[in-house]
DNA sequence: AGCAAAATACGATTTTATTCGTAAAACAAT
DNA sequence: ATTGTTTTACGAATAAAATCGTATTTTGCT
């Protein structure tokens, strides 16, 4: 066990990340032309960024086209419950019942999404 | 309107505010001592930080007494759907659902607690 | 080969956040 | 009033993050 393995992403790394994670593999180009659609920043800017993250290894990259190919390293999952943790513990008192609520109150979800969690709700309840 | 409402607390300053938010109000000392139970910094560390926070309308504070006392400005319930949206923008794909389900099944919840998500689910189902 | 376009490398600057030392002020107790 | 303790003010150092300009490299095309 040599690492590691906690280095939090800050937020920009973040805005990348959901895009390598959406689409699996990107170039700077991808990735900067989706994050151009929210946030204003110059195409070096996004460059470095990822030039940083491959350092990190936060992400990884095939170099041998012409243009580097770019996929994450670090698993969506892993990322989530680290930082689910730390907003439980920060925003909600500890309390994970309260963030879900708060997630199920301010954001519309769909009837599938809602047995979805029925589901899992019954699952919990047996136990 | 003139404002702004929209300053992103920091890290640091999130843990300050989740102690002020707890006691709604509070010394540099109460919330240093706090602090310390799972950080080290020092106390003007401290602070400073709160003193920044007081600059930036994050906190207020009364002075009319030799120690200074603190309170929250921002509110909880503000900051958690500040926050929470990012986080579900960034790390859930924009949707809520896998967010509470992630958060369900990490964490432990009581028989109370699943019952209250019950009865708001019921609601959402509703409509 | 020679040129233009697109991409990367890299250094430097700027901005923001964090940390802390030192000095001044406020107060309490004798 | 003097002294010691606690607190605040403030400036500065450090560190971390974000931004960008310029140079170089790679490649595609004629």
């Amino acid at each position: 066990m040599v690492s590691s393995k906690y280095i939090k992403p800050t937020e920009s790394e973040l805005e990348i990340l959901r895009i390598l994670w959406e689409r699996n593999k990107a170039s700077v180009r991808d990735v900067h032309e989706e994050l151009s659609k929210t946030k204003e920043a110059g195409y070096t800017t996004t460059l470095k960024l990822m030039q940083i993250m491959f350092e990190k290894g936060l992400v990884g990259r095939d170099d041998s086209f012409k243009t580097h190919v770019y996929h994450p390293v670090v698993s969506r999952e892993k990322t989530q419950k680290q930082l689910l943790g730390k907003m439980i513990t920060n925003l909600f008192g500890g309390s994970s019942t309260e963030l879900v609520i708060h997630a199920l109150g301010n954001h519309k979800a769909s009837p599938e999404e809602l047995e979805e969690i029925q589901q899992l709700l019954n699952n919990l309840k047996k136990q």
